[in-house]
DNA sequence: CACCAAATG
DNA sequence: TACTCATTTGGTG
DNA sequence: TCTCACACC
DNA sequence: TACTGGTGTGAGA
């Protein structure tokens, strides 16, 4: 199991598009919220999720800049298309990370060429030596790595570490059938081992094997990625951040490296042990993988039952062993900020406006839904959901106002003064829209209309054949008799056990069972 | 515990209402449907529940008198106000029945006066005597009875045998200190044995007691209820129907006589075992109470928890010893039925009225709810319910209808030609009216109004302390850690064995856990 | 919570 | 010709 | 079903 | 000045 993600994602985007950005310490978002930085801002303590003017009080020199969505979809598309050749039924977790399955790619590559596994360069890191004296016949190919991005790309950008010290490939040097220096007399920068100079040879084994595919990402969107390479989901993500970035880690699939990785891995490394957990587990002594085993009882005693398999299965290193492709879309919802807000008729009109792209965005989805949340943040930055299911499907934005704005009411209602921060609109409960019949969703249409059509009443006598006085002996009688009596079979060989033994003994002390049932209503 | 019950309720009334009724077979109801019979009708098999149509065939000469629901609730009124003087907390289970705890009238009766225990006669059944001779104060008083019956009432009615042989009163009959005849010599008709002669003296005991109450009924009414006398609930429900009509029946508080009186009765006697469970139950061999005992190795097997304990309350004649006064309203709804209807404009029409009725009972009775039901019966009388809960309590038919409407057009969407025989709505989830705040429901006048309000947007900026950086550090240390924690004792018992074997064998075998957690997502 | 079947008066 | 109406409860998904 | 808190990107 | 937005899930009621 492989686990890729991209190195500071939105970051890198921006870098590699604006090179003036690659030596500054820089980050993506706005003064309110940072979506990421790069790792020379990392070094300030810059994180996502953090608000920039407060990054700014950590790194006065940082550099913000506001996030270009559709180029980090364009990259994610790139990306996959890389994956794909991997994976055909890889699973994009994110737009920047995603698992694949390499069990059948590596047999198709303990059978391949060396000619399938060499990849050509298209396009070279900066630290890459491409004198003519190694690299004879460099080429550029404007569009190979391009096709999808629908914007200008005037430059081409660094990537740190590609081929590190302890990755080296035996088999380029091999391959190259020289005896190259390490590094260009001229340019002093990493030559090329391999022949032919515009092509990189991969070896066989999955360390290639993800070396390649990182090295194709690479040629293809400039931007570079990490890996982790493991025995199943869980700890290949974890791994996958090891040597980030531009790296990547293997745990080997035997239980010995498994139990030496997880063991002394801090819990919150594990994806799903977010900072609650982490503080609630380490007030029992847990810090570390193996001490979720050690404190089982524990655990079993304050968690329910899925939290306690999820802890056993962290502590033994499992997870799931396939890609599961992501099912269907669950929920779609908007959500804004603003600055305070405390009049009605304005929350009204915010709401209106939500679900109004609410609706848009269902549409465009090609989905309807039953569920409208309408969520709220208040000036204290508590937050609120006020949740309605209605009885038919729908994407259209006034049937969905038509209950947000009920749900927004009561909330409204109910407090004496509201001040908001925040409102977003989610529909739940999806289906797509292909088979919805949806007609005449209109009342103020039908209303107007009624008085007119009720007048005349069609006093159609269809066929209505004599029945007669049936019912009671007919009808009755082939009702199904479910009630008190349980057809669940699990319920019966539940109660099977002490059934059994009240029929032991049968029935020679009333007194018993009769203060054994006593009164509880 | 005494269960009260009036005999055969709204039958009895109209024959009260219209002495020439009284000696025919008749019925209350319509055509379509009876809601009950009197007692020449119940030769013939006419019972409540059955179509006045195929009651007819039953008996040629029943006659089916409309019925008159004020005079029935102004009746129920009487009665109630006398059940009050024996237990001012009784409760009704209907217009014509109640459940009353005799044993604090029981305590002030063994103390009482024989004056306290003598009741006027102001009205007479017509098989008693009041000749001049034995009755020479015979007064009628027009009001005592009529108070609450808002309609004329021309005259007296029947009551077959207060005073029939088993409950002849020997109090009374040395009370009046002379022998007189059994029968009036003149009118043939039976004589009072009480003195003075306007007045009726009870005894002491439960029995006498009962028979006092429920002559106090018939003097304020003039109509005869049943009466049931046992220690519980379950089986005073039972006994009233023993010596119906016009009659009462005990159960002594012994065992032995509650055994006996259980054991040979069947089931289908029981408040609550209906048709389908009866034969569900005699398919397993139940006939009588005691059957349930002796099976209930079998009915613990197919029952749920809840019914099998039922069964077996039963079967040992435990009720409740307590008259549990009724709870709140759960729901509140109106139906009906009529001529089969296939225009969906019709339908809406027809729910708009619906939900027009509702609304106005909703507010009669000062309460809103949350959840509308709407029920349709299709023309091949199978029903189908369709519910919503909204965001806000509400009794206003409109935004009732707003519901209902979509609940309906679903309904007619997912049906190719819908032909309904009946449609009805329902609220739960109530809640009195006084406490709500409802103030603008209506969705089209914000609509139109928005425009203007929105533009002016008052940008105030109240006390907006600095709070700075905080959040992460202050916010979530004091976030409640429930997450992955039950608190739940329950749970945290249940687990204890388990997890204390877990315990035992402490971290020897990695495998066997291993292996027991596996996969299972 | 939504839905249905059963039960009662 | 024609098979009610109001309300609660339990079971299941 | 509704609501909340938590988690991740 | 200023603390996101989109999605999924587990628990409890
Ligand atoms: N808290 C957040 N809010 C909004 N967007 C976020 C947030 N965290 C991450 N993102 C976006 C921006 C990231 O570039 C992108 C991928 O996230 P992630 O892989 O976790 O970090 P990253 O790719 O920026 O750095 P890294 O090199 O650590 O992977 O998702
Ligand atoms: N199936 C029904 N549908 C509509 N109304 C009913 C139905 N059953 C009973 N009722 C009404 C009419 C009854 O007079 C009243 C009281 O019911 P109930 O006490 O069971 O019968 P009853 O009082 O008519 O005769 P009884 O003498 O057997 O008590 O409730
Ligand atoms: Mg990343
Ligand atoms: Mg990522
Ligand atoms: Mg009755
Ligand atoms: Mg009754």
């Amino acid at each position: 199991m492989v686990h890729v993600d991209m190195d500071m994602f939105y970051a890198a985007v921006e870098m590699r598009d604006d090179p003036s950005l690659r030596e500054k310490a820089m980050a993506v978002g706005g003064n309110s919220m940072l979506s990421t930085s790069n790792y020379i801002a990392r070094r300030f303590g810059v994180r996502a999720g953090m608000p920039g003017f407060i990054a700014k009080k950590l790194c006065q020199d940082l550099t913000i800049i506001r996030p270009h969505f559709f180029k980090y979809k364009a990259v994610s598309k790139q990306v996959q298309k890389v994956f794909a050749t991997y994976d055909p039924n890889f699973s994009m977790m994110s737009l920047d990370e995603g698992y694949l399955d390499f069990t059948s790619h590596m047999q198709w590559r303990r059978e391949s060429e060396d000619s399938e596994r060499t990849v050509p360069v298209v396009w070279r890191s900066e630290e890459m030596c491409f004198c003519e004296k190694y690299c004879p016949k460099y080429v550029y190919d404007e569009n190979q790595g391009q096709e999808e991005i629908p914007e200008k790309n005037e430059d081409i950008s660094s990537s740190p570490d590609l081929f590190d010290e302890d990755d080296s490939n035996e088999e380029n040097i091999k391959a190259s059938g020289e005896n190259l220096p390490d590094f260009c007399e001229n340019c002093e920068k990493r030559i090329f081992k391999t022949a032919p100079f515009d092509a990189v040879l991969f070896g066989l084994d999955i360390n290639e094997a993800v070396k390649e595919m990182r090295f194709r990402i690479e040629q293809s969107t400039h931007l570079t990625a990490s890996a982790g390479i493991a025995p199943n989901t869980l700890l290949s993500k974890v791994c996958s951040d090891m040597n980030k970035p531009n790296g990547q880690y293997r745990v080997l699939p035997t239980r010995e490296d498994v139990i030496n990785f997880i063991d002394e891995l801090p819990i919150r490394k594990i994806s799903g042990i977010g900072k609650v957990c982490e503080k609630m587990l380490s007030g029992m002594e847990i810090k570390y993988c193996q001490d979720l085993f050690k404190k089982r009882g524990e655990l079993q005693l304050i968690s329910s039952d899925i939290s306690f398999r999820y802890y056993m299965k962290i502590s033994l290193g499992i997870g799931s062993t396939f890609v599961s492709s992501h099912g269907e879309r669950k929920s779609m919802s908007v959500e804004r900020t603003f600055r305070e807000m405390t009049d009605r008729d304005e929350m009204y009109k915010k709401c209106l406006d939500l679900c109004n792209e609410l609706g848009g965005d269902l549409k465009r989805h090609n989905l309807v839904g039953k569920t409208i949340t309408l969520k709220i943040k208040k000036s204290d930055f508590s937050v609120k959901t006020k949740a309605q299911t209605i009885a038919n499907f729908t994407d259209d934005y006034e049937l969905i106002f038509k209950t947000a704005y009920d749900l927004l009411e009561t909330e409204i209602m109910n407090s004496k003064l509201l001040k908001l921060r925040l409102m977003g609109v989610r529909m739940s409960t999806l289906q797509e829209s292909s088979k919805i019949t949806s007609k005449q969703n209109d009342i103020k249409g039908f209303l107007t209309n009624m008085k007119k059509k009720v007048a005349k009443r069609s006093a159609e006598k269809p066929d209505l054949i004599k029945k007669g006085l049936k019912r009671d002996a007919e009808k009755r009688e082939t009702i199904n008799i479910k009630r008190r009596a349980s057809n669940n079979l699990k319920d019966m060989f539940a109660k099977i056990k002490e059934t059994r033994k009240v029929e032991a003994d049968d029935e020679d002390d009333i007194i018993v069972v009769y203060e054994k049932i006593t009164d509880k209503k």
